[in-house]
RNA sequence: GCUCCCGUAGUGUAGUGGCCAAUCAUGAGGGCCUCUCGAGCCUUCGACCCGGGUUCAAAUCCCGGCGGGAGCACCA
């Protein structure tokens, strides 16, 4: 073996028993509550990228089993998002289809004396749990507990009097671990079965049986599920089956934005952002607005990896490997924000020249021409830089003195050694633009005209790379990054 | 309260007993270059949570603290 230290790690360490012929078999499991954010592409993209890694395949399995939580269009949004992500999804599942299932497994528990149908309070039942105690229900034997279970499943109850208890050990002594709910009845219509349906597995249940069905063989998820992990191996204890192998990454704390889908949603509603993709919040339509690119997020999260050290999102990082990705084929163009208009004497003609990227001549350039007088528009910081200075260099036009009127003030690039600002300006015909920053705010001004579309990422000089959203009478973009 | 997980620079990461007076990236400072405050080049700053032990040798193994996080839902 090789070492090959020193080189930055681009590849992420080996899975524990991945040599599964034909490659392992891993899945993604969002709850359609709400599109994908930044959170939830990590899993899909290191999901995704193990199975590449094997030539395996990736299932997406919907989590829709609280009819309460989904979001009917979530189930599109996220199909789309993992596909702007460049996730390959090999097959999709929806619990929602399995109702039946779930029910047999937990009828053949039930049977096997593993579960039990608990018809106490949920309180008092919390409470036992608690102190080590089982409750009455749990003693009774498989006949009794089969005989609940049918009543519980035709709706002989009332939503939260009965529920199905999968037993682990009332005295564990890890109390996450006493005996979990696997079954509870919820009347609320579900948008995909409507009220066909209305007991429905809690994610315990749901999740062993599906990984199993499936023939997963790697589940990686956070490890705020490490206690799930042992309940589910509880059934599959009882059932005899094989585990897959279960990876558990550390949190993932993400720093000023908005990530909760309710959260969000909720201020959908309210109007205090203006959809899904409001830039202020950290879906991943938000960050695809933005002009971040799903290469950058990728490059990301096999950076940070795997391990179970919780972590910070870096947005500094996120935007460097973003710029590094992107500044290659940004075209470049001169915005003007907060313009002010300068008159200038000139008695010539001349033209502007000013490569769309300055490291790729091929690329090609924006000219402008000029004849006679002619008015510019500059920022109103460079403005006072002017005044005080009394010179500023017109990038790629000509240096300019302050007066009553400017003057043309020849073309000698040197100037800037001297100490004058070199500036980016506006020429007559430019168009009103507006850039969406961060903050949700507006910076307005002015734009050359630009040959450029919805989509490109490109950038404005010495202001920063933004992602235009629309071209015609005027421009708006949205801000990346410096 | 109980149980579990984790602890390398500001952030992320490499490191699995000697090649570590600790890697790479990002960030911050300085310089060069460039008709952008982008890119590029050079350079500086900055970390093994603490204390014991094992060993010729510990970031790496063991024990104990401390710190952070998670779970103990008829959410996922």
């Amino acid at each position: 073996m090789v070492k090959e230290k020193k080189e930055r790690r681009n590849s992420l360490p080996e899975l524990e028993a991945s040599d599964v012929p034909g490659g392992v078999v891993m899945r993604i499991a969002p709850g359609p509550s709400g599109p994908l954010h930044l959170g939830h592409s990590r899993v899909a993209v290191l999901n995704d990228e193990y199975v590449k890694m094997s030539g395996g395949r990736l299932v997406n399995r919907f989590e829709d089993t609280n009819p309460e939580k989904v979001d009917p269009e979530a189930y599109h949004m996220i199909a789309e998002d993992l596909e702007w992500l460049g996730v390959d999804v090999h097959e999709t599942v929806h619990q929602s289809d399995r109702f039946q299932r779930y029910y047999d497994v937990i009828r053949k528990l039930t049977e096997m004396g593993h579960a039990y149908i608990c018809l106490c309070d949920s309180n008092d039942w919390r409470e036992m749990k608690v102190a080590c105690q089982a409750c009455g229900c749990r003693g009774s034997g498989p006949e009794d507990n089969l005989e609940r279970l049918d009543r519980l499943l035709s709706s002989h109850y009332s939503a939260g009097e009965a529920a199905a208890v999968v037993k682990t050990a009332v005295d564990h002594p890890n109390p996450a671990l006493r005996d979990f709910i696997a079954l509870r009845q919820v009347d609320h219509p579900h948008p995909r079965t409507g009220d066909r349906y209305n007991v429905y597995p809690m994610m315990n249940l749901s999740v062993a049986v599906d990984d199993h069905d499936f023939g997963i063989t790697h589940v990686m998820r956070g490890k705020d599920h490490l206690n799930n992990t042992h309940r589910q191996g509880f059934i599959y204890d009882y059932l005899s089956w094989t585990r897959p192998v279960f990876i558990h990454y550390g949190l993932v704390s993400i720093p000023d934005t908005v990530l909760k889908t309710s959260v969000i949603g909720q201020g959908i509603k309210e109007g205090e952002y203006k959809g899904w993709d409001d830039v202020r919040v950290g879906t991943l339509r938000a960050l695809r607005r933005r002009g971040i690119s799903p290469e950058a997020i990728r490059r990301y999260w096999l950076e940070v990896g795997i391990k179970q050290v919780d972590v910070q999102v870096s947005w500094d990082n996120l935007f460097a490997i973003n710029r590094d990705i992107v500044e290659p084929e940004a075209k470049r163009f001169f915005f003007v924000p907060e313009p002010v208009k300068v008159s200038v004497e000139f008695d010539g003609t001349t033209e502007s020249s000013c490569p769309l990227h300055p490291d790729r001549p091929e690329m090609g350039v924006r000219r402008h021409s000029f004849q006679g007088d002619f008015q510019v528009h500059i920022c109103s910081e460079d403005h006072e830089e002017l005044r005080r200075k009394g010179m500023l260099r017109l990038k790629g036009l000509c240096n300019i003195e302050s007066g009553e009127t400017c003057r043309h003030a020849g073309d000698d690039k040197s100037v800037s050694r001297q100490g004058v600002r070199i500036v980016q300006w506006a020429p007559e015909g430019s168009l009103p633009a507006e850039v969406v920053m961060p903050d949700g705010g507006l910076t307005r001004g002015l734009v050359e005209p630009l040959d450029a579309s919805p989509g490109d990422v490109v950038q404005f000089e010495r202001f920063g790379f933004v992602r235009i959203e629309s071209v015609d009478d005027g421009v708006r973009a949205v801000y990346a990054h410096r």
